[in-house]
DNA sequence: TCAATATATCGTTATTTGGTGATATAACGA
DNA sequence: TCGTTATATCACCAAATAACGATATATTGA
């Protein structure tokens, strides 16, 4: 029980959600993401810690950045079974549209550049 | 995604998810699913209300009763698509096994004996 | 009409949650 | 070694949530 509302509780929060949906088209930093949702970035890292603890995404040390990957399910079963359905969710709607079309203005390097 | 985040939100509680799997054995009335629970009678009602405008459960009055079902899913998609998961899910764990032993218990009439 | 009953709603309280800025940690490059 | 950068964690605040008891609103049956 406990295992299902943790995963439940993680795609309760619009933002997270957001997230979820970026990271089926690429992986992305925490910088990344958090250029992308404008939010602070003390933020972006405390929804992507909770939504790694209930096992919808993967991270990875990778030099200075910490790459974070939508996770393949193997971690949970409802896990697992909600990805594959907001595969296929929300794609046409007008906050995900937007946030998709941006996608590819979104780069580590650049934003390294305006800071 | 309002609509999404609605679902997700009625899911990420306990009590509410122990009202679903509940309902998928039968419909029960607010004080036999409140005496289940042993959760005070607001509480049990306020619940309901949120499951139902999450398209998750239905209500009907009948005389002085409200029969709640569990919904068919024709009102959302993510709650016919969870609605069916959630028929799988949980079914094996000591809270929902420990709370269906006891469903023949629970019966209206004998509750208004107690009373 | 009136008493009894089931449910919904209201007001309150304690806890959780989402947000922030400040600070700590870790890795890189000069 | 030292400055810079990316991320995580901390302390805090405001809003949302879950719980309760008290009250309001039906509906039934005497």
């Amino acid at each position: 029980m406990r295992e299902f509302i943790q995963v439940m509780k993680a795609l309760s929060d619009p933002t997270r959600v957001k997230m979820l949906k970026l990271l089926e088209k690429r992986t992305f930093c925490v910088c990344e993401l958090q250029a992308a949702l404008g939010i602070a970035q003390s933020t972006t890292s405390k929804h992507l810690k909770l939504l790694e603890a209930a096992g919808l995404v993967t991270s990875r040390k990778e030099g200075l950045w910490v790459n974070y990957v939508r996770a393949d399910g193997r971690q949970s079963p409802y896990a697992a079974a909600l990805l594959g359905n907001l595969r296929h969710w929300l794609n046409d709607t007008s906050e995900i549209c937007e946030l998709v079309a941006e996608i590819d203005r979104i780069d580590r390097y650049e934003i390294l550049q305006k800071s």
